[in-house]
DNA sequence: GCCAACGTTGGC
DNA sequence: GCCAACGTTGGC
């Protein structure tokens, strides 16, 4: 059992979105860096808890929890010449990019990026290192333990 | 909108 | 394989 941190723009997809999904679960697709996509292909389980974390927004921290969901499979937008995420090197015989579903367990208050970054137990997260821009991070038992229990305690 | 930091591309 | 130029991320 791991645990991540996912960044996801609540403008495109946000906690309230996933909850609002059939089984709280939705394809986390777009993801196009590859150290994001080997972390998905290559050490995400199912059962792997996830902190839901929303950024490029007014307000970016941590807004939810939830948790990986079966295995990977091609993310379909590679493929979509009208989408965003389109890859035209990306064939369905070759792809280059891939999903993995991911269901909501929980929204939780707003936990601010600048809380976090108050929070000692917290420095060495990866979210919080100078230059981070990851958009899946791990994040370790201790940290992910912490958390929970902080948002358990304001509940 | 700014800008620091990182990732990717492509010429050589 | 190097590295300059460019593109992206994402907080502020």
């Amino acid at each position: 059992m791991q645990y991540w941190l996912m960044k996801s723009e609540p403008d495109e997809v946000s906690i309230d979105d996933v909850l609002a999904a059939p089984a709280h679960t939705v394809a986390w697709f777009g993801v196009r860096n590859y150290q994001a996509r080997n972390f998905m292909r290559d050490a995400m389980r199912p059962g792997d808890g996830v902190l839901f974390y929303h950024s490029s927004c007014p307000q970016p921290g941590i807004a939810g929890l939830a948790e990986v969901v079966g295995t990977p499979y091609p993310d379909a937008t590679q493929f979509d010449p009208h989408s965003k995420y389109h890859d035209p090197k990306a064939t369905p015989e070759q792809p280059r990019w891939i999903s993995i579903d991911v269901r909501a367990t929980k929204k939780t208050r707003l936990l601010p990026l600048a809380e976090l970054r108050a929070i000692p137990a917290l420095e060495d997260m990866v979210l919080l290192q100078k230059g981070s821009r990851l958009s899946i991070t791990p994040v370790t038992k201790g940290q992910w333990n912490t958390i929970v229990k902080l948002l358990d305690k304001d509940a």
